[in-house]
DNA sequence: TTGCCGGGCTAATAGCGTTAGCTTTTGAGC
DNA sequence: GCTCAAAAGCTAACGCTATTAGCCCGGCAA
């Protein structure tokens, strides 16, 4: 009989993702992924150390995910047309893949395996404020307002947290326009 | 021997409150629900119905320890001095009692059991607002932009995701700053 | 006193992650 | 092309989880 091609790291972290992204995080269980690539659950271990380094491996590509899209948006824009185009790629990436964000870890740095991956985006989102002319610990300030605008609409819209979606799109239009006027606002 | 009082739905959830401060999201099992409440696990079965009812339970409480909370801090003050106090509190809450924050629901409004602390919650921030002349839907958004900017930055503070703390209290005060410039600039 | 029923119990099941140990397959060196 | 070691699969098993079924005791009502 045919010969399948024999499992990688890669490919297992590939089959997590589908999972994921169909099913929901509950569902991203070693067994399923053991069912989807065709191999019996323990022989997983060959490829991953546990099911929380999987996890690990799902949320570096969540990341490099983000950034490529981020980048993509970001790249030939500047001042507030790049930080709002940023600001609406941003949403718009969650609501296409909400397990997928969710799954993304919020304190990458603080991991060895997902520590790059962290740097890479956050380099963007920073990137993304130059021309500001914000200095030192200025632009890092910024930068966290923009990540808390973000992240918070994002999360709370993604989990249904706003009750009736309703005019949403003009909430987070008024917070890309008072993160704006912020920038502008102070030197 | 001595009966020992019987057990009832809030005593489980009291010991659930209890499992979670202290060891995390994880360690809420009925297994270690049981053995604090000095029963066997199938007993729990009495007083609710699931570990996700249970769940459902733990969440209400954190909404309503939250609602009295910012309750008692917005009382006697109004305008900026109650946003501000109110932002405060919130980021306090989150810092003190990590683990509760998390598990409170993020769409209580859609869940019949924890609807009406949900509600509860809303008209504490919507009524801080009050005396801002916002009318309709303007307070509608405002309330959502207070949310964000609350939960967006508690959520990300709590799971260590700003790296490192320094100068976490500023970017704090800019993003409350930014929200009170944002509600007096428009009408 | 009788009987009911709420709230505890034990036993059992299915599914999970994980480990141990065996077997097969692969690929590199002679 | 053969040999042999390492890589990658497998089955069996363990302990933990939530959950269900069924029994039993003790208090309260008729």
């Amino acid at each position: 009989m045919a010969v399948r091609p024999r499992l990688t790291t890669a490919k297992v972290v590939d089959a997590a993702l589908e999972l994921l992204d169909e099913q929901g995080a509950d569902a991203l269980t070693l067994a399923a992924v053991a069912a989807r690539t065709g191999v019996a659950t323990p022989s997983l271990y060959k490829h991953v150390a546990s099911l929380g380094e999987l996890r690990a491996h799902v949320g570096v590509r969540v990341l490099e995910d983000m950034t490529e899209r981020f980048t993509a948006t970001v790249l030939g824009r500047s001042g507030d047309e790049a930080v709002a185009a940023l600001l609406h790629a941003y949403r718009a990436y969650v609501r296409e893949h909400p397990h997928r964000y969710a799954a993304a870890p919020m304190d990458p740095l603080h991991d060895e395996l997902q520590q790059a991956a962290g740097q890479k985006l956050m380099e963007v989102l920073f990137a993304t404020l130059r021309g500001y002319g914000l200095e030192g610990s200025a632009a890092v300030h910024a930068t966290r307002r923009l990540r808390v605008i973000a992240h918070g609409f994002a999360s709370i819209e993604s989990s249904g947290g706003f009750g009736l979606p309703e005019g949403l799109d003009d909430t987070y239009d008024q917070l890309v326009r008072m993160f704006l006027d912020d920038l502008r606002g102070k030197s």
